[in-house]
Formats: C-alpha cells, structure tokens, sequence
DNA sequence: ACGAGCGCCTGTCGGC
DNA sequence: TGCCGACAGGCGCTCG
C-alpha cells in the first residue's frame, strides 16, 4: 500500500488524531500482543516484547517510508510494505485475521498494526539512523535542489523508473507516485538518467513534488481493500489507467514491465528519446 | 553498477 | 461452480 504520502497521513493522524480516532501521542503501553513473529525484525521476539511495556510515546513522525514512534527509552519503527495498516481502536474493538501486533494503550486505546500479507515489519531499537542508512534524501526537503538532483542523475547510468523507486536515490516514491511523476514531468519511465538535461531534471523534482504533496494533501491513495481514507485515486493520470484516453492528449495509456513492476505511461506525452 | 529472477504472503479478479 | 494464473502501494537476496 504505503508510499510516502499515506505513510505521511497515517503519521499525522496518529499525531494529530481525527473524527474517528484519538492521538496516541503521550499515551503509554501497558500490554503488548505479537500474533505474527516475523513481523518483528529486531531485536529478537522475547527482548521485544519485554522492551516494549512502560514505554510512552513522546513523538511521532516519517522517514522516507517508515513511520517512527519516539517512546521514552527507544525508538519503534514500522515499514508497512505492500498492505500494512495502523489503527488506533477502543481495547474491546474486533481482533479480525489479519492483525499481527497489537499495542494495548491508556485510556483503553490499542494501537494494531494490520498487514494482509505479511510483508511488513517492526524495528526497536536505540539507534534509528542504523535502519535508514541506505536511505537517499527526503524528496519534498528544501534543501534538495534542482541542481543535487540533477548531480545525482548525472551519477548513475540507469532507466528512471527503477532508479527513482530505488529508495537510496530517493526515499519515498513507489510504483503509483512515480509512474504520475514520470507522466507529469513528460518523461518516459525508460529514459536514462544521465542523458537528462538540466531542465528535464529540474521538471522531473518538480514534478515529484507535486504528485506526492498532492497525494498529502488528498490523504493518500485508496485501492482496492488496502488502505482506506484518502482519495487522490481520483486524480491518477496513469496509473491502473491502461488502454484508457490520457487526460492530456486522448491517446491510451500503455503498461509495459519495468524492474518486475507495472508501469503506466503515455506514449504521446512520454516519448523515448 | 545494473538489471533480472525469486522469495516472502494473502487476497481478488477474469477466463475457461 | 470451481480451478488456475495473473496481479497487487515493497524490498532483500542471489546471479550474471
């Protein structure tokens, strides 16, 4: 499910609360439930589960796609891959099938983290930079300009669909966020990196921004059962949009495979070079 | 340095 | 209706 920008929402209602759920920030964990073991990728299911009790969550935040709870002695990662969720219920709420960690709260609130396919995995640990230290740079930092960005293209000699979804060129984007980035900034997902010109690389960062700020800005994508809430599927371009008119000149989206993942673009708008 | 293939998992959908 | 393959917001590992 999780690119950058429903991990971003997930963060800021876990921070901020909203019309269904409360915050869970201050609270503290009382009780831990582990239902799926290999959803914990350090440290071992034992230390983690005695680690956990007592601890309370002093902040809340993003790292590319890893969503970070700050507790009071360490730090607690999750990465949600392709289907993993996180809701804050009442304690007595249904526990359905697909529940893998459960973090009984205060004031009779439980933290879960859901996950369809297992792919998920949970971090605690004292030194968070140890898990991110293959991570590229924040896309919607500042302090990423155009000419980095164009530096780094100029880096590596690669097709741009795989090398902006490798999360050490760039931590955030995923198949959805850069296939609309990709038709945005009307480049084909097979150009070369550094065959980009200046300007298209200052488009390409441009456009990066502009679909994952606006996918923040609609709460993220919602298909299929994965993820609920947000609704910049309605604004998608090219993605699952294949053999339909391109919103900007008519002509059907084409699918081809890059890099084991479907890719979605217009031919018209996207020429290869 | 890159890309391809595969494994990890469960569920949905379309074709026959 | 039932079965079977394709496919799904990700990533780490091998192997050329």
């Amino acid at each position: 499910m999780p690119e950058l920008p429903e991990v971003e929402t997930i963060s800021r209602f876990l921070k901020e609360g909203n019309s269904q759920q409360s915050s869970v920030l201050g609270r503290t964990i009382q009780r831990v439930d582990l239902l799926w073991e290999r959803s914990v990728a350090e440290p071992a299911a034992a230390e983690f589960l005695v680690r956990l009790p007592g601890q309370t969550i002093a902040g809340i935040g993003r790292r590319g796609k890893y969503l970070r709870l700050d507790l009071s002695e360490d730090v607690l990662l999750f990465h949600l891959r392709m289907s993993g969720d996180l809701l804050v219920e009442p304690v007595d709420a249904p526990i359905g099938p697909h529940y893998r960690l459960l973090l009984y709260l205060d004031q009779n609130l439980r933290l879960a983290f859901h996950d369809t396919r297992k792919f998920g995995r949970v971090w605690l640990t004292q030194d968070p930079q140890h898990v991110f230290q293959n991570l590229g740079p924040e896309p919607l930092n500042p302090e990423l300009t155009a000419a980095d960005f164009y530096a780094r293209l100029q880096r590596h000699h690669r097709q741009l669909k795989p090398l902006l979804m490798d999360q050490s060129f760039l931590a955030g984007l995923g198949n959805i966020y850069t296939d609309e980035a990709l038709h945005m900034a009307r480049l084909h997902p097979l150009a070369i990196s550094d065959k980009l010109t200046e300007e298209q690389a200052a488009r390409l960062l441009a456009a990066i921004r502009k679909a994952l700020s606006e996918g923040i800005r609609r709460n993220g994508t919602s298909i299929d059962w994965v993820y609920r809430g947000g609704d910049y599927q309605r604004y998608l371009q090219v993605y699952q949009r294949t053999g339909e008119p391109c919103k900007t000149c008519g002509t059907p989206i084409e699918r081809i495979i890059v890099g084991q993942r479907s890719t979605h673009f217009c031919p018209n708008c996207q020429p290869l070079p």
